[in-house]
DNA sequence: CCATATATTTAAGCTATCTTAATTATTCAG
DNA sequence: CTGAATAATTAAGATAGCTTAAATATATGG
């Protein structure tokens, strides 16, 4: 049997663990911040792909574009994002992250911060020197461009998956 | 110098990855599954905590006692959860999820499978296998009841509550 | 036992966020 | 060039989800 399916369950489990204890976290963050959870999705839609047409932040979100014109106004209103017309297109607007809006994305983690170190104090050194090697071993190949990638949204898979 | 600093912030970027793939997916689960993301948030605190009260959900959420009560009859009238009453508190009513409202928080993870798999055929057996070991590692120590159990919520100043 | 505090629920009302429909600007195909 | 399609925006209206306040039931402490 090989380990690769192993992998992706031990992945999901990581997960499940690591979902538990977020997303209550940023419901309250976007209360405190004054972002609805549409606005922090889309902050991080632009912080994994850079630029996104407003269409194409709606269709991540599952919302039409014109809330999505809505939404973004508010994103803009705060200095988070910019709006610049397509040069290839100009029906089309390039939505892409200021840097206070990345900054805001690193202050949503950033929340995890005591979690994070409380997990790594209850490691031996040992422990922390081959899970910081994994960790990175993930992150590489987590943000390699995928050859099964296409450029169908990725948030379309969940429909087929849980229509069981 | 020390490497727990180094874990956690490995694990920091391991988030924001992960998150930034994540994000738009739930608020879409939500949407075609008629789920807010306050429900969403709710069944994911059960499946941490397994039981909690009213008040307590409200609290991981940011919410009033009010809202979570309004917010759990949905999710009773979609067979999500059981209330009942705490035999050592009358006032207070227990929260757990059912058998189907576990099935929900699976499904939510489930949707990410695709992308776990590709993470893992990217690759080699022995990255893998290293791998495999770090998360168990991971798993573990996150689950283990730690010292802080009851610490301030970092967004809210709430404190978050854990059922026992 | 009584006053006060706590847990939940209900009710009323507010508003943020969505939807649809209409509008404007641009692109593309014939 | 012309008509149809596409991208974004605006406007109007619906409603989901929140808040506060009041009601109910139970618990606790002097």
């Amino acid at each position: 049997m090989e380990n690769s399916d192993e992998l992706a369950n031990v992945l999901l489990k990581w997960a499940e663990v690591f979902n538990n204890k977020s997303i209550g976290g940023l419901v309250c963050f976007g209360k405190e911040h004054g972002l609805s959870i549409s606005q922090i999705g889309a902050l991080f839609h632009l912080n994994h792909g850079r630029i996104s047409s407003v269409s194409q932040i709606g269709d991540s979100l599952g919302i039409t574009s014109a809330a999505a014109s809505q939404m973004l106004d508010g994103l803009l209103r705060q200095g988070l994002i910019v709006r610049h017309e397509d040069p290839d297109d100009r029906r089309s607007k390039q939505i892409a992250l200021t840097r206070q809006g990345t900054k805001i994305i690193h202050n949503i983690m950033k929340a995890r911060q005591h979690w994070f170190s409380s997990i790594s104090n209850r490691m031996t050194r040992e422990e922390r020197k081959i899970v910081i090697n994994s960790l990175n071993i993930l992150i590489e190949k987590a943000e390699q461009p995928a050859s099964d990638r296409n450029q169908v949204n990725n948030f379309t898979g969940i429909k087929e998956s849980i229509n069981q």
